[in-house]
DNA sequence: TGTACATCAGTGAACGCGCGTTCACTGATGTAC
DNA sequence: TGTACATCAGTGAACGCGCGTTCACTGATGTAC
């Protein structure tokens, strides 16, 4: 599974360690999804890898750093599940947005260190330029989404598409860390995190005037 | 402003503290809101308080126990502030509405550390009685306030009240912690957060059906 | 093809630090009589 | 009203622990010739 002082095959390895850098993150999701983002530790990781107490530091500059790649790399593949959710808005953009919603919710539960270090570390946002820029594709997802979904509203009082994505972000964002996580510090809830947002969702899209499509 | 070695008036304490229980909640606010839950610690609160590091064990069993009672607390206040603003849906339940979502995000702005002991600090829902027990009561304040705002919507397909309240405390929620943070961990927003809120909430009513009384 | 050398990833021991927790104790306070 | 006593909040010293970080070092790897 990991290169715990042997690699894949169970040959011992040798005085490098040859990957450590994406051990390491390996590392940091196990150990965040197990205990948080909070107690989260260097030296923990190090061991977890069958390092050094020194050797991460070879790789990240600090705890943060290391945080932030594994931010980064979460936004990334939140990103990618986004963009395969809406699949270019077919078989429309109605449908389309509730899958996307449905796939926010998904990699919530499924990835919860991801989640952790994506939304709950604390790190500010313009930590690195790479933490903030694969932050922002995640959202031009939504707000690429957003835009097909007002396009055939009237003009006159059309609402803006990036308000209809901060929208729909903040409710799926809001039940995800109420509802939607995997740990004992999940509220309970009488349905399904999935249904609760698509409800909400379906009133918040009929507000705007957007029906389903016959 | 606190007991820090002294009374309020400046002479000395004496061999007890007269009042520990209060103050290590007090430093819990203000350590919580400089360093945020995870980084709170007993013995930094102890020494907040100018008192042994032993000395907090006789009010508590340990952190949890603390931060679950800064967190009933909180709850309470919230509760109060969220009435408050409701109002007995004074002037009318939609404009009441739109003032508890003012009121909501502002609780969350001033009192961070509150809400971070509430809703972050991943305490189990049911670690202690009292703590479920105010976390329901603010909930039951949202819930009565949807049940006015649904009352006169025609029987059929009437949306279930609870179901509205889960989607406004989501929406709320998700825009306090994703934008609303005092912190650096804030992200920017072209707008205020209220108004994102209210314009949330504005197009979530009128899905429902429920317009601004003329 | 072989050899010498530069590079640099990882070692492991060491450091100071703050934390959580325990424990025999001290002394202030309130109460019974 | 005064006195003896029980209670219990707070002391302070001690413990083991894991963390972050540094540093002189080692040895594997790749490259120049």
């Amino acid at each position: 599974m990991s290169w715990n002082k042997r690699k894949r095959d169970g040959e011992k390895r040798g005085y490098h360690h040859g990957n450590l850098r994406e051990t390491l993150v390996e590392a940091a999701l196990d150990l965040i999804s197990k205990k948080g983002a909070a107690g989260f530790t260097f030296a923990e990781a190090a061991r977890w890898a069958g390092v050094s107490p020194g050797a991460p530091y070879r790789h990240f500059k600090d705890r943060d750093e290391l945080i932030a790649d594994v931010a980064s790399r979460g936004f990334e593949a939140f990103a990618a599940k986004l963009e395969m959710a809406w699949n270019e808005g077919k078989p429309d953009p109605f449908t389309a947005t509730q899958l996307i919603g449905r796939a926010y919710l998904e990699f919530a539960r499924k990835e919860p260190a991801y989640y952790s270090a994506m939304f709950e570390a604390g790190l500010p946002p313009n930590l690195s330029l790479e933490f903030a820029q694969s932050a922002d594709k995640t959202f031009n997802v939504l707000v690429e989404a957003c835009e097909a979904l007002v396009a055939d509203l009237p003009a006159l009082g059309k609402p803006p598409a990036r308000m209809v994505a901060l929208h729909i972000w903040s409710l799926s964002h809001g039940i995800a860390s109420l509802f939607g996580r995997g740990d004992e510090a999940r509220r309970p809830l009488p349905m399904p995190p999935e249904d609760l947002l698509e409800a909400g969702v379906l009133v918040y899209l009929e507000g705007l005037g957007i029906k389903r499509p016959a």
